[in-house]
DNA sequence: CTGAAAGCGCTTACAG
DNA sequence: CTGAAAGCGCTTACAG
């Protein structure tokens, strides 16, 4: 029963006794078909249970009704970070109203995003993508430039792409992190960064510098790391093993700020007594762990909604390409932070 | 450039000088079509870098080459869990090499769940689905059984459908966890259980008593939550107040588990000294916390995979429908479990 | 305003 | 073995 069973426009049609154009006319609320001839066709379709078929419609109309979202992380990273589902979460409230799917990958490198995207595209599976994780030179970018694949850009704006993009500044989290932990007396910094190919990850490192110089900090290091639980833990480890080491870190992922928490713990560094933590991203973990992290926090899902809104306006939409910047990251008061060692 | 460049099979056959059938026979390496004209058509469609059109293929084969996932979780939840992210990489894994597309779907409840299943199939947008956190009583199967989607359980085999199942044994781990904990001298022991509806939460606490009783333990309590940090510090709280209060608690996932184990440090009860604490799901935070979580670990990703491939077996496949029994959880010793205090 | 027809890019019986 | 044709379920110019 199942395939067999499900009703078309050509069975509304019959059952109407007019043309298919007719009804898909009618189906579609464009002119060409009287008010009552629609809304006879309108009830039958609603009497049958007819659904449009993706497949059909995406063949004509030249739209595959899909997005694509293709993540190029370590899966076991990506299922340590909250980000990625409430972002998806997010996308997906846009979503819903707008007859869009969601088409999900997970790869391991940018080459397999682009094969992946590729594919998608040549297939005709999507309409569109979502690009994330945004490196400062994204091989990504020129690829999905040169095939002409509408997008949005989870990051700032770029030269050498025309896709729209949704962000938010990174340079005021970091002033605000770095304005308060001077405010509480500490003079040696130091900052756990994320993958130092993305670009967000440059940006908040130079203006991290910046406001050290502006501040003239004794001290403000800075190390690259992949995100990773591991990483932070060595960054941490060699922070502290300095001297004059740090008396506060800040980290660019709440799962490096925890696994920085751990180290100093097992090295005897009191927090926040002799060592304050920011976290970098905020989430149920920063909360989980004791003492809670202060953190940069903001809406994960809204910011997954916004990419999406913009994506849709220029799929739909037409020419006018609006980018959006989203509200910065706030900093969440907790017990991680407090006045350096006198 | 985008669209109209994109060659199709009549653009092979025009430059093979054949029909447009032997261009699809060659594709498809069906019989139909002579050696040599086979492996000139391939070259052609090779150079001209042809891919073929996903809904083309979609109308006429009625096969939509995706799969739909829908999930009906909280999101902020669906985050703080690595489970679905591993998960769902598995599954791509396997998808990767057949063409198959992941519809991923974020809903709140079972109805919107059935919503979305049946939009999706209606639209022909998928060929079968994957359905997780099932219920001890589902409104999701029966939705599906009538409509015919195929699909994989992910949970045991079922009286109420005919979708085969992936699923691993439940009971197994709640006895290593209850035997080892009883091993270490532990008498009484509670249970901080997941979602009553589902299944597997039913399954596990029907054999956390039996083996309680085997062991003729002198409290078994069990709570049941819905898998939230803040359900799982209330359990706690309300367990560690309760007199006697039980020695050692299994918690039906981690972030429940690092939830007690922060309601333990604020009320001073030392871990594992006082209070030993089983975590139900490993991941990196068990990992993260001090002292590190003993946890039920398993391969999510191979469980994912797993799933993957039964589904496709049956979409490729035909009437043999095998479930698949995955390797049980093993507990993983770390030092949040000890001897119960004298 | 309305209808009949062509076409989207494939697959697949169906004749030669 | 091979080719020409119909059809998948829609949309959309194009004539009346």
């Amino acid at each position: 029963m199942p395939l067999s069973k499900r009703p078309t426009i050509s069975d509304i049609a019959k059952s109407a006794g007019v043309s298919i154009g007719a009804v898909s006319f009618a189906l579609n609320d464009r002119p060409g078909v009287s008010e009552a001839t629609r809304a006879r066709i309108l009830a039958i379709a609603q009497e049958m249970g007819w659904r449009p078929s993706a497949v059909a419609r995406g063949l004509s109309a030249r739209r595959a009704g899909a997005v694509g979202l293709v993540v190029a992380r370590n899966p076991a990273m990506l299922g340590a970070e909250p980000f990625f589902m409430k972002f998806i979460a997010g996308v997906e409230s846009e979503f819903a109203n707008s007859r869009t799917a969601l088409l999900l990958q997970v790869v391991e490198d940018h080459a397999r995003a682009i094969d992946a995207l590729t594919t998608l595209w040549a297939e005709r599976r999507i309409d569109g993508v979502i690009v994330m994780d945004l490196w400062a030179s994204d091989a990504r970018v020129p690829v999905l430039e040169s095939l002409g694949v509408p997008g949005v850009l989870v990051g700032r704006p770029r030269a050498d792409s025309t896709m729209p993009a949704v962000w938010s500044d990174d340079v005021a989290p970091v002033n605000e992190t770095v304005d308060y932990l001077v405010g509480l007396g500490h003079q040696r910094i130091a900052r756990v960064a994320g993958l130092a190919a993305l670009e967000h990850t440059q940006i908040r490192t130079a203006a991290f510098r910046a406001a050290a110089a502006r501040h003239g900090l004794a001290c403000a290091a800075v190390i690259d790391t992949d995100y990773s639980w591991e990483a932070g833990a060595w960054a941490t480890q060699k922070l502290l093993s300095s001297s004059p080491r740090p008396t506060a870190i800040t980290y660019d992922s709440d799962v490096m700020a925890t696994a920085g928490l751990s180290v100093a713990r097992k090295l005897g560094i009191a927090v926040p007594g002799q060592l304050s933590i920011v976290a970098g991203d905020d989430s149920q973990l920063c909360e989980m762990v004791f003492p809670a992290l202060t953190a940069l926090s903001r809406d994960i899902q809204a910011y997954g909604a916004h990419s999406a809104r913009v994506l849709l306006e220029q799929l739909e939409g037409g020419g006018t390409v609006t980018s959006f910047e989203d509200k910065p990251a706030r900093l969440t008061l907790r017990e991680s932070t407090a006045a350096p060692p006198a």
